[in-house]
DNA sequence: AATGAATGAGTATTCATTCAT
DNA sequence: GATGAATGAATACTCATTCAT
């Protein structure tokens, strides 16, 4: 059995190991070629982007996806696994990046932080879809899956305090601000992206980076 | 009729003519003794926020409120009317207070803006079922609604990135920044906070208005 | 009381005695300044012959009248009694007619069954909503009123029938035929023409009235 | 998905695919081991012509057929789907039969109108549920069905008045007459007879043909 | 690996009618 | 004579999920 209901595997079982060799297979993204578990989720995320995951049936899905019924319930356990997949992913690929730009001690912290931010707009407006989903659509999660999600968010979250705790400790950052406040504070702008920012608009995801990063630095460095 | 399915009066219409002074009527707020159309929205309000637009049945919403289905859709031409009605109310509000406090011109720009943006915090705050409910719900409303939501929206914001901009001539904030990315700055964190604030954690509603406002404020003034 | 329920008192009670001296009373057919009970016919009527009896609701009736659901119950014991109402004038309309038309002794059976077939024809297109509902809504009366409607339009077609087997006396109409079905045979052509007139088509009522009549007298008459 | 909602297959996609030699496959008609579209369609049939469109609940439907709503809805788009193909049905038959008798050329043209129009009246005899739903539920199919179907009914009445034209080309029927009133006349009688037929009544279908047969004649024919 | 028929509980909405005023 | 708020039962339709094949 493929199906990872209950599974905490990281996410990445779902669709490994599918499709190697076969016909369909090897395909990495949602083309009409890619193995099927991957089509589904190019096109979940799509759909829950557009309408919603309440608004989005199964049925939707799979005629997106080219598949029936049958193929998604053989890969995913549930409608609220194909979301849980979307988090996992997207959650993966941030921290994955945040640790990357975190972990480099030898630039200074102010760096690292204008770094992070401007990364993590980027890869926001990228992801567009996964930006809108994420804040629209957590409490449509199961109880369990949605404690999962938060507390992957939360490990993020802290890792970019840290970052501000630092810059704080080196006297960088102003001493009187509340860390977790100026994460929440950065990270509703960055969740909001999904609300406003349109590829085919004036800016591009640099340009918002930039800007972004710019007013965070501002707001907490030592004047 | 009181219904009001495509009414534009403001939002009042539909709780007027229940009469002051019966035995019903009078009460603002939604407790047990407030007329039905009150009681309905409060008890809405406070379900949408709660699960979700989606995930809150009309049976649900009447059993709250303690009225049968049809007293609902005497006064409310459909579910999504309820949430337009909710929106609304908030966006008159938060509208009122920022046009009044934008319009002391014998204080400086920085001063209207750091105050603008605490008393945006503090009545998201104060209201935070209709926050959470802005954020996750609008793309549920009808096309036409949310286009009328939006627009009001646009206007509440521009009327902020108004003092961003009186900020920019006067010389007191940074030239560079463009003032719509400011705004949508700042909003993100705004409507952001129905997903972390909690009434019972060891914020007060004032303590996180000031350092909002004071992050606001240091990320765009002049050094 | 003025209800007419379970009254049968042959259908004029309903809204005899009404507005003689009120302001908006005397006039009849349906225009704005008619009485109450006519002008809630009229619009039944109009609607009930557009979209059908179980289509229309009766706030729509009392809309499209200009008055209120209260004053048509006060006129109304039900909407199925404003159906009954409407029956109950088209069936008298007829059979007065038709007894005036067979009353004719002095004139030849051929004759009179001509005109008599004629004339139906005529009251049916110049009263077509009435023919429309008749043949669709019957059933959705409740069943005593459907049963007192079919009773009367019983003694309507017996009469006609009379006619003709008169005419077979007289040795006018071909002795082989069933009166009953040639009956039932032309009455299924009148009932139809809702179906398929149109008072701006290329057929006046005349028109097909001399036609109608013409093809039930060949039908019928010793070659 | 087996869903008809707009398919224009002539009507008999909906059953495709169900399986001859399956368990539950094969049987026409609308017995207890018929396959569950055509249970569905006879029931529906059924109570259509007992109690009328708006007043036959999809759940009535489902019960009598002994399914579940869901069966239904994966077989037809919409109760208004049943109604159509119910429609459907009955005007491929008639069509089909016209057809075969109006193709005959050896005979003469009065033999096949007096064939043809017997021929009518027996199949709306035999199938006198549906003659009944056609004439009463027209006007509650979707537009753009009722449409559709009127479509088809007028390309019938079309043949049938192309053989009262070739009977008035070769001198057997009156030439005064508009053949498309005679079709409108006919026609309506046989609508009819859903209003007043009854199997158990004293006239066979045959004796009912064999007399509106014999009335049409008489009324087109050359003296 | 994949199908698609079938389920059954759930949804928003409508509406004729009543009744206190 | 007339109002209109309120009822409550009924309505068509949806959908995530299961399971025999």
């Amino acid at each position: 059995m493929a199906r990872s209901t209950t599974s905490d595997d990281g996410g990445t079982g779902t669709a490994a190991g599918t499709g190697s060799g076969g016909a369909s297979g090897g395909a990495s993204g949602g083309g009409p070629s890619a193995a099927v578990p991957e089509r589904l989720l190019a096109e979940a995320t799509r759909l829950f982007a557009e309408r919603g995951y309440d608004r989005t049936s199964v049925q939707e899905i799979v005629e997106a996806a080219g598949v029936t019924k049958g193929a998604l319930y053989h890969y995913f356990g549930s409608k609220d696994d194909l979301l849980h997949e979307i988090y996992a992913r997207v959650l993966r690929l941030q921290t994955e990046r945040l640790d990357t730009i975190a972990a480099r001690h030898e630039v200074a912290v102010p760096e690292r932080l204008a770094e992070a931010a401007a990364d993590v707009v980027v890869t926001s407006i990228q992801n567009l879809d996964d930006t809108k989903i994420f804040f629209r659509s957590m409490h449509q999660l199961s109880p369990e899956k949605q404690k999962a999600v938060r507390a992957e968010r939360r490990r993020y979250h802290e890792r970019f305090r840290s970052l501000v705790e630092e810059g704080q400790r080196d006297g960088h950052f102003r001493p009187g601000l509340r860390p977790d406040l100026v994460v929440d504070f950065f990270f509703g702008s960055v969740h909001h992206l999904g609300t406003w920012y349109h590829a085919d608009g004036p800016l591009s995801a640099e340009q918002v980076a930039t800007e972004f990063s710019d007013l965070l630095l501002h707001s907490v460095r030592q004047p």
